[in-house]
DNA sequence: ATTTGACGCAACCAGCTGGTTGCCATAAAG
DNA sequence: CTTTATGGCAACCAGCTGGTTGCGTCAAAT
């Protein structure tokens, strides 16, 4: 609903489209709240790799840090942005659906002059 | 619904996670089916980056090919992939969310009096 | 036949990105 | 106090990526 929903949903795009990310999230839902060192054990990449994956999912807001006791940062998942991506997607495939076609035929109807793609270069 | 759903989610993530090929798609959406010269009149960028952005969303079957007369290459909207991703997205939340809550529960159960699921932030 | 417009291909470039190693700080354990 | 994880930078690297320019070509219009 927010008119921002787009910004969410290119940053889970983002996300969704590296398979690393996409491993450490599958990590987090199975495995519940980890650390980006619990997590190195199950990847085959460095924690220090893991931590930049993480920094980015937060940044997104598909993971949420929370401090815990010895330093230690726990992550856990947070599926709100994704819920925003995904009605983002289906808002998106409904348009297409032929529904925006009736619209340009009407448009073109009533604005003859406007839409005419022009080519220059 | 078929196991390689999560591939064609990638292709549709990593084509929308671009501002460009959101764009191209916008353009298709609006106009209909168009070239390469065409989309180029709207956009900043030249034709033969819209047509490797093309070629992309065609790999992804966002889009699909369609030669008209004089030589000219016309691209529609596809939406079926991306509906694909959407559903991949809606699964993900929802095993997010079930994953989650029977974890909560079963600490519940187990512990009976400890972890007040504090939510810093 | 020549011009014109549009497509495709290839080379090239700058910047981002995923990943690594190395180092340092901190906090618990010995 | 020394050891032993553990987390947080920072530098660095290779490869991809978005974008450009340039060129060859083909179909239609002149």
């Amino acid at each position: 609903m927010p008119r921002d929903a787009e910004a969410i949903a290119e940053q889970v795009f983002v996300a969704l489209a590296d398979p690393s990310r996409r491993a450490i999230l599958a990590g987090l839902a199975s495995q519940g709240p980890a650390t980006a060192t619990d997590l190195a054990g199950c990847l085959p990449i460095t924690r220090q790799a893991i931590a930049k994956h993480l920094a980015l999912l937060a940044e997104a807001g598909l993971v949420t840090a929370e401090p815990g006791e010895r330093r230690r940062v726990r992550y856990r998942l947070c599926s709100a942005p994704m819920q925003v991506a995904q009605q983002f997607l289906a808002a998106l495939a409904r348009d297409w659906d032929g529904r925006l076609d009736a619209l340009k035929d009407h448009l073109d109807r009533v604005l003859p002059g406007l839409p005419q793609p022009h080519q220059t270069q």
